[in-house]
DNA sequence: CATGAATGAGGTTTCATTCAT
DNA sequence: TATGAATGAAACCTCATTCAT
């Protein structure tokens, strides 16, 4: 985690050309990968000139780093408030919540989960644990809830880890086969209908 | 489909050559990705000199065509096998066998699927519809069954497309996500959790 | 020694701000070499910006122009100061004089004789006639009292030029070898050696 | 003292290209210095191509290391032979023979010499260290011949330390300051002068 | 059939210099 | 007078591909 080269002393400017930089680089990592993606490319799509590119970073590795630390703090925000989301629903209404808000999160960084499916397995040690860590909060937010509900007779479910992983993966799996959706569902749609099955999988049968 | 360029006149040998070049490359691609990999890794992975190398293959292009184009063949064999399967099975056992050959078949070419995951939206237009005409094939075959299955009223399926997709999703996470089943799960438990799951889903609920 | 550019108008700013530029630089330069010394590097080192630091002077090459013309100063300085010592001494003393006050020199701008050592061989014509002129100024200076000595029986030398270049060269490694001398002579014990030997070299044999 | 990357095979031939490479690099260092010094100017001097070039070397400043290294042991050998040199002469033929032998190398590889001065400053620490110590090793020679001379009574020295470091400094000045002696004198007449007045600085006076 | 030395275009990175504020 | 963001040329280095042996 340490700190990237700039040579701005303005963190404000710092900030937000950086901000500008990830998100135009994760557009085409997630399209053409890391490698393939030139930094005339990355730079033309933040308008920037190569020389003013490098005055905020310290090198093509570094926009990755930020990228996925990006990324990481969002999984680990997502997997912190659902843990407080059963303080105030049940188990039911939580799962819900939780599917729905987690898959509009994907759906909101689609380019970022390409990224990372693309990526993951060529990084290096320490991002790849980095990275991995946020998906596994995000599974055990989820392994939370429905542990929740199987203790008070709500859920039944063999496992929960492979359970959550289900749930986890149906959501990646809309930002990586977008061509496969794309025009036939909505994002809601596409929640609602996979809520309907996740529940048919874990709810105790109401005879 | 063009002929690959090759200076050997004896397509045994040529056919032999290039099977060592795919799976090699195969490899480091899934590893590494496409342009990570140069031609020197690939000559070393698998015994050749460059100069001899570029005796089988045209440009190194060509190697991940024909890497696709033996996966794309693979998969539409598995659903050619699959439609035949309700000749002699219900729907139930139809499922069940098919799930177990899906993943199994995964199993067997994990490389393959991370390789496709990886690099299939970089690909070029042709290459991609090719690869998704297997993967649609597959799902195809899926739904085909379903649909049998809904027809004679064994299962119940709101939109066969998406079930189908689920299952194939499952079967290809388990070369996607190794970092997360390895030493936890063996292929045959995946694949027996999995398929409870699945039948919880789609079969009509016996009061 | 064309005008160096400067947007200020005000020649005591002017002149004062060159003067920590010369010095950080001249640093910089005896350590690092004139290519690997950035201009950033020159004005973190003074406590200027960089576009500051470029209202004083037009380019970085005028930063060496600068530093090598205060040098050649120097020496033509030394060179007649010392002309004029054998007016009030005997050659003896002359000598005994010069040496100390040029190892002196020396030692007060080691950075200077470093920076020339790295970068003489690299300067353009004129620059580096101008740095030999001011060396041989120097070097004459010793070959008058060598003379004037050999003149008067008090020295018996074959071969002035050889013999100042000598006794400057003994000077000049005093700062460029450093890591020899460090620590084991101070500066007065290297002058008191240095002389001794010196004079047994050019003294006539008394016997 | 790694190995350096090749992706050549054959010995032979590495070792070739390297020599030329050093050769050639070595001359445009010392007149130059490394950083002015570009690939390409290395490629054009030995008449390859940057790419074939990058065949025999990983990187540019494995071209440093490797011209340090050779200088290094030039260095280390000249100082064995002569240490064997008192074993057949007196202190005052080794002495001579000596000098003349080390004026000589030093005139056989002047562009290592001013590549070292340029340079040494600049260099890592470990590079720099390995420098130093074939220097010293030099002088150590020196510093022998004058002990055993003083010893036996043929020489009078009062730092033997500081003498053979003269001596040393003579001849590699012949390198540096050829500007000074170009077409004044040839390296025997430079010799053979030096020697007289080291001669007299170090001999007992015989009355 | 096999070899690997050679090529050169294209990638990433650095840095002196300018100029609007 | 002072600032530092922006520029772009040029540096280092990689790698797919060819071709003489």
């Amino acid at each position: 985690m340490q700190k990237i080269r700039t040579f701005s002393p303005d963190e404000k400017l710092v900030e937000e050309r950086r901000g500008q930089i990830i998100s135009s680089a994760v557009q085409l990592f997630a399209k053409n990968g890391f490698t393939r993606t030139g930094i005339r490319d990355i730079a033309k799509a933040c308008n920037m000139t190569i020389g003013n590119l490098y005055h905020y970073i310290g090198k093509k590795d570094d926009i990755m780093s930020m990228a996925l630390a990006a990324g990481h703090e969002t999984n680990l925000d997502f997997a912190e408030r659902t843990n407080h989301s059963l303080d105030s629903m049940g188990p039911v209404d939580a799962l819900t919540a939780t599917i729905s808000g987690y898959f509009h999160m994907v759906d909101d960084t689609k380019d970022y989960t390409n990224f990372v499916y693309k990526e993951l397995r060529s990084l290096g040690h320490s991002s790849r644990q980095s990275v991995l860590e946020g998906q596994l909060a995000v599974m055990a937010a989820f392994e939370n809830i429905l542990r929740t509900g199987c203790l008070d007779g709500t859920f039944t479910v063999t496992d929960e880890k492979l359970t959550a992983n289900c749930i986890v993966t149906l959501g990646e799996i809309w930002a990586v086969k977008q061509w496969l959706f794309k025009g036939r569902y909505t994002i809601d749609e596409y929640i609602k209908i996979n809520t309907a099955q996740i529940m048919r999988q874990v709810l105790v049968e109401s005879s």
